[in-house]
DNA sequence: GCTTTGAGAGTACGACTGTTCACTGACTTC
DNA sequence: GAAGTCAGTGAACAGTCGTACTCTCAAAGC
């Protein structure tokens, strides 16, 4: 092992992330834009000053949350997508995937939900950039499906967005519904992804009028 | 005239109207979870103590807006849903609509997009209540349409809620892509809404092995 | 004409905010 | 083992915040 991390960088990491998991935490019932850091500083055990050796400003740790939070994201994207076998099917598992990520990580959650459409324009670049990558992934994925013979690059980035949003709307539903309605949720969730489905199965019906390739 | 007004209660009104307004311009860059009682007063020109004879707090001030922006969405609806003829060109102008509301009202409108998800829980609530009002107001105007011949109550509302979720999305696309962006956005979301018209047009398809009615 | 009402002014309160500065002392480096 | 680095401290700054008082004085009610 040539150079092992070293106790300072170690510690000062710690502290990192403890501002961000005090964050997040704060985060849940109140927006970015209200964040105080006096407010997180307070919540981790140390003194405000020590903020400003980890990020600029709120802001800036809104910025670094959204990097972090990629993580739950990509995770349930890909676990969503590493999923094969009968269409019927795979869309009742790719809901249930995602109630189980929400549940899992309620917090991540909830601030991509909120903070997407927030105040702090940073942060909204960093999201929709980040969900953008993300639309284009499953845009790939879908390429690779033989249903989608045909389909024109912009169209399965179109059907990418779709999904990507469609599944922040479930994650936020499932947030605001608590376990109670959480079977509703998923009821809906599974109906309008079917209906998604169907729209695709038939998108290209009436467009062979002459073009190909 | 049996009661006119009163020169008091005009003036009261003006007040509030104007708390309002202020607090809808602010809004634009910041979440309603850190709007100032006073920073909205200091932009009236009325004392701190002025603001609580008319609302609570900001979060009372926030479900006020909600009610108030009613206007600007209840009347898109209507607009979109007065709107007659062929279906393809039916959503092209659909989505045109959207894109001139937001243009005329940009600041209800990212109200609306910023607080369904925001900190403030009444607030989110009251959002979510209109919403459900206007899907639900949707499905029925679906329901009346020859294409919606055999479609349950329940899934007219899983429909009418996703061109409402679908209508509030765009609205935020179009606000955050500016003028310039705003043809892409129109563009792509017009796709989005062609794809579920094609799902809706086939959702009973492979239905009809039983039931009827 | 009188009294009552109530929207808004004015003042004051303690608590909290973001940011600055000089500082300490444990860790790193040579 | 001495010199240097730097994460975190502690105090102080000028503001802002929400809220509680009393007070004013024009409109409303009788």
């Amino acid at each position: 092992m040539s150079h092992t991390i070293g106790i300072r960088q170690a510690q000062k990491l710690k502290t990192r992330q403890g501002l961000l998991d005090a964050a997040l935490g704060l985060l849940e019932h109140q927006s970015l834009s209200s964040l105080g850091l006096r407010e997180v500083t307070r919540a981790v055990g140390v003194t405000p000053t020590a903020f400003y050796r980890h990020f600029d400003g709120t802001a800036a740790l809104g910025v670094a949350l959204v990097e972090e939070t990629l993580d739950s994201l990509h995770g349930m994207i890909g676990a969503i997508l590493a999923d094969t076998g009968d269409s019927e099917e795979r869309l009742d598992r790719s809901v249930e995937l995602i109630a189980r990520h929400v549940t899992a990580q309620p917090a991540h959650f909830r601030f991509i939900a909120r903070e997407q459409h927030g105040g702090v324009g940073e942060v909204r670049e960093a999201i929709a950039a980040q969900l953008r990558g993300f639309a284009e992934e499953v845009a790939e994925a879908l390429g690779a499906e033989p249903e989608s013979a045909g389909w024109s690059r912009e169209d399965l980035l179109m059907l990418g967005g779709l999904y990507v949003d469609h599944m922040v709307l479930t994650t936020s539903a499932l947030l605001d519904a608590g376990p109670e309605g959480e079977r509703e949720v998923v009821r809906v969730a599974r109906r309008r992804l079917r209906l998604v489905t169907v729209g695709r199965a038939h998108w290209l019906d009436g467009e062979a009028l002459g073009s190909e390739s």
